[in-house]
RNA sequence: AGAGAGGUGGCCGAGUGGUCGAAGGCGCACGACUGGAACUCGUGUAUGGGGCAACUCAUCGAGGGUUCGAAUCCCUUCCUCUCUGCCA
């Protein structure tokens, strides 16, 4: 959730900054009044309620100097039918706001490039050259009918379109890119941690999926739980409603998990192979820090995703997404994109976000510093999405036979 | 899943209708004592909101109710523990 407070105060350096994310004024507005209509209404609510306070303890006295007390009870009585009254205006006026205020995406930073959508991302790097074929390199659902690797069809069967099974050594390389994640980000700092995959709806409000993403998630019949459309929500949230002490900041984790999304919006894009599915697996990291620390933090992070890539000798480039690609949560996010030569494309394999205070305030993640509290910044990104690593192994190791190498990195785990 | 017990501050633990945001202890912070430390003594020590402030509202798992007044009584719900059942 954004500062009220802040958006109170600055209203138009607010609205500029949010402008940038695609937020037109008048919502900003209508924010700006329901939290000004909110205290408005709390006002007299409470100066009646610390009235109605002081005469109820009139009572104990009264009764300890037996004194009557009918009079004093039909004074309480007329404040507490008043008190009824402005309960549920300011009562109104509270879910009003938190209507909007939980659908507000965070501020961009200042450094954000302008812009609409991904066209204008900025590539900042690339790494590694592109290898050059001699023969013209194929997709990776060509790769994968050749060895065998994704059986479409049967994941289809066995749920829906958009599962898949693995099969054989694709099975294994799945694995084993999962433990070599692991390993690197174990060997980065990151706390291995393994947590459910299915959380509640005040987890997924902290990190910002609920309540305006709902249609993207898969919810469980009947009960107040979701599949984790990311890891991002289970570890940042471990620490949900919980005050921390500075010394135990930074804290870095990492883990292993399925992430299932429905992919809503998405229909007719990527239908073939495996790039856009329901259920994958990611390895992801995650960082609690104080707020002058999340700088280097997200540096430090960015560098780590890349140089996974980069060991597995996979070329990428980076790129810092402007205004209007970024998501929800996010003040800024880099993303790296890997070179699938079958696509002749670049594809985004990682993302990675600081969310600044936006994702704290709303989980109630704070630090004590001294006496204050104060709201920690989180991070989030994937180190990597494992099935997009898997098809970019295929469509960057294959030979011209159509077999596939296995990365030097990659044989100690298989 | 069925039966019983219970959920109070960082932790332990009192509190069964008013003076309780909450005794006491531990822990922690600061100060005194010390060459330094332990011990001892003193002070402080929940969270969120409103207000320049004095101050004030809310919170004793959560939600609702009774009452002038609820940590305390009633209902619902969640969670924990024990026993039974089931199971990896």
């Amino acid at each position: 959730m954004i500062d009220l407070k802040y958006l109170q105060k600055n209203f138009d350096e607010a609205s500029a900054k949010l402008l940038k994310k695609g937020v037109d004024t008048a919502t900003l507005e209508n924010l700006h009044e329901r939290f000004t209509s909110l205290k408005e209404a709390n006002a007299p609510l409470e100066e009646a309620k610390a009235e109605q306070n002081r005469m109820s303890k009139l009572f104990g006295e009264y009764k300890r100097e037996g004194k009557d007390m009918a009079e004093l009870k039909a004074k309480v009585d007329a404040k507490k039918e008043q008190i009824v009254g402005l309960q549920a205006t300011a009562r109104e006026a509270e879910e009003a706001l938190q209507l909007v205020a939980l659908a507000m995406p965070n501020f961009p930073d200042d450094s954000v490039p302008v812009g609409a959508n991904e066209d204008d991302n900025i590539e900042l790097r690339k790494v590694l050259e592109p290898r050059t074929f001699d023969f013209e390199p194929k997709e990776h659902w060509a790769l994968a009918e050749i060895n065998g690797w994704i059986d479409f069809e049967r994941g289809v069967k066995l749920a829906k379109s958009r599962f898949s099974v693995l099969r054989g050594e694709a099975a294994r390389m799945e694995r084993a890119l999962i433990n070599f994640f692991l390993d690197v980000n174990r060997q980065k700092g990151f706390e291995e941690v393994c947590v459910p995959f299915i959380n509640n709806s005040t987890m997924l409000q902290g990190t910002g999926q609920l309540p305006k993403f709902e249609d993207d998630l898969f919810k469980v019949e009947g009960e107040d739980l979701y599949l984790i459309p990311t890891a991002e929500v289970p570890l940042t949230n471990l620490y949900n409603d919980e005050i921390l002490s500075a010394k135990e900041l930074p804290i870095l984790l990492t883990a292993y998990t399925p992430c299932f999304r429905k992919e809503a919006g998405s229909a007719g894009r990527d239908t073939r192979g495996m790039i856009r599915q329901h259920q994958f697996d990611k390895v992801e990291m995650v960082a609690l820090s104080i707020p002058e620390k999340s700088d280097e933090i997200f540096e430090m992070m960015v560098e780590n995703a890349s140089d996974i890539l980069t060991q597995l000798g996979l070329p990428h480039r980076v790129v810092e997404l402007c205004g209007g690609d970024l998501g929800f949560s996010a003040a800024t996010t880099i993303d790296l994109e890997v070179w699938l030569p079958g696509q002749n494309k670049y594809r985004e394999i990682s993302s990675i976000s600081n969310t600044r205070d936006f994702q704290a305030r709303r989980a109630k993640i704070r630090y004590k510093d001294g006496t204050n509290n104060i709201l920690v910044h989180t991070l989030n990104g994937s180190a990597l999405a494992v099935g997009r690593t898997l098809i970019a192994i295929m469509e960057n190791y294959q030979n011209e036979d159509g077999t596939i190498e296995i990365p030097k990195v990659l044989k100690k785990y298989m």
